[in-house]
DNA sequence: TCTCTATTTATTGTATACAATAATTAATTG
DNA sequence: CAATTAATTATTGTATACAATAAATAGAGA
């Protein structure tokens, strides 16, 4: 894997499992020394990042990580809406018992992540759920931004997630393999609009934003 | 407009317009002498078309312009078909006069366009018909995820387009206007999935890649 | 002490330099 | 003369330098 890559990804997950928090300042000396590459290959990613929604660049002031707004969460779920149910009869003409047990395990360890309190990991594995889901049901460029949009969904839970918006009284992403495995389409893109729906009215709009703490830190080692 | 901004406007629409075609090569410092920053800013630009697939960058082979797969092609178009027929309804409850007179305004002159044989402008302005539309829906989201679509089909359409890609046995975009001016709504849906399914059927996609030309006077001033 | 201003420090913006790699051309050999 | 190899040229990758801007700090006056 390239080097910047691996940058990127560090990053991402940093942020996405909200070890650099919403409205964290990113200065590019800081980062520079911590992964051991000069400004030049930080401001790449810093920039690729951007225009993926996960930072944002102000001119001359630099780089924090997003604090999605509230309208912006909206947009992120009801894109999510419009598009992840239909994917549903795609996915379905390629599903197969192999998939199913790869997607089980996934959700076993989602179960023990969620158990054992470790909010990070649990948001995480659900965007994975969700994204590789979507890749499957072979659209590249659709798979492409449903996994985007899945990111910035762990951002937005990080900032205005409950408890509730994890755990779901629908239960849990098994019952979407179960009906998966018994080809009921409509059931299971039914399944997927509540979810995400769940979802969706689980977060608290209403709360002031956060302040924006600045984890000096930066990945210590 | 920042400089970048201004740069990368100019280049997207050098390549959606065809006037870089797919496949021709792009060297940092040609264009940096051609835009007068230096080769930093130049591969900022690059870098951000490479990740909206306008150009393709290859390690240490630097940057050219995309020349799109057939599955490429057919991917994007299966993506506006999922989301821009569903974007009606929305735009619908915010659809009114000064709308639909601003994008008459829009379909004439792609019919001057079309008329004049001006095969580049009439592409683009098709696309930002679409894009439009598709912003006056409320999502900013979305609209910008179906604005780069509109933009790859720009190009997958310089790439395999027929004259028939652009007219439409179903009459062209006035006719839209006119349902959505009525309130019909299931029957501006149903418009839109066919005139995007025409589109679809109306490239060919079985011919030959075409050769990578480079041509040298870029931008020649 | 508080506030405003001046100075210093930190940080980013941009250009350039040099190394690494690829592409092109020239040279050599059968 | 063709084909292979060597040398040259073009091009990109990465780091660094310096200027421009913003943020933080210190000092002066009320």
């Amino acid at each position: 894997m390239s080097n910047d890559e691996n940058i990127y990804r560090q990053m991402l997950n940093a942020i996405v499992e909200h070890q650099l928090p919403p409205g964290a300042r990113l200065p590019e000396d800081r980062l520079s020394e911590a992964f051991g590459v000069s400004r030049t290959g930080i401001r790449k990613v810093l920039q690729r990042l951007a225009l993926e929604h996960f930072v944002v660049i102000e001119k001359n002031k630099g780089a924090q990580v997003n604090h999605p707004s509230k309208a912006e969460a909206l947009e992120v779920l009801d894109s999510r809406l419009l598009i992840e149910p239909q994917l549903i009869p795609d996915l379905l003409t390629h599903w197969n018992a192999e998939h199913s047990e790869r997607f089980r395990i996934m959700v076993t360890e989602e179960k023990h992540a969620e158990e054992s309190n470790q909010l990070a990991d649990s948001i995480q594995l659900t965007a994975r759920f969700h994204y590789e889901l979507a890749t499957l049901a072979g659209n590249k460029v659709l798979a492409n931004f449903v996994q985007q949009l899945c990111y910035r969904s762990s951002l937005i839970l990080a900032a205005y997630g409950t408890r509730g918006s994890v755990g779901c009284e629908c239960g849990d992403h098994s019952e979407l393999l179960d009906l998966l495995d018994q080809g009921h389409k409509d059931k299971a893109q039914h399944w997927m609009s509540h979810h995400l729906k769940h979802i969706r009215s689980s977060l608290i709009l209403d709360s002031k934003p956060e302040e924006n703490i600045d984890f000096q830190k930066l990945f210590g080692r």
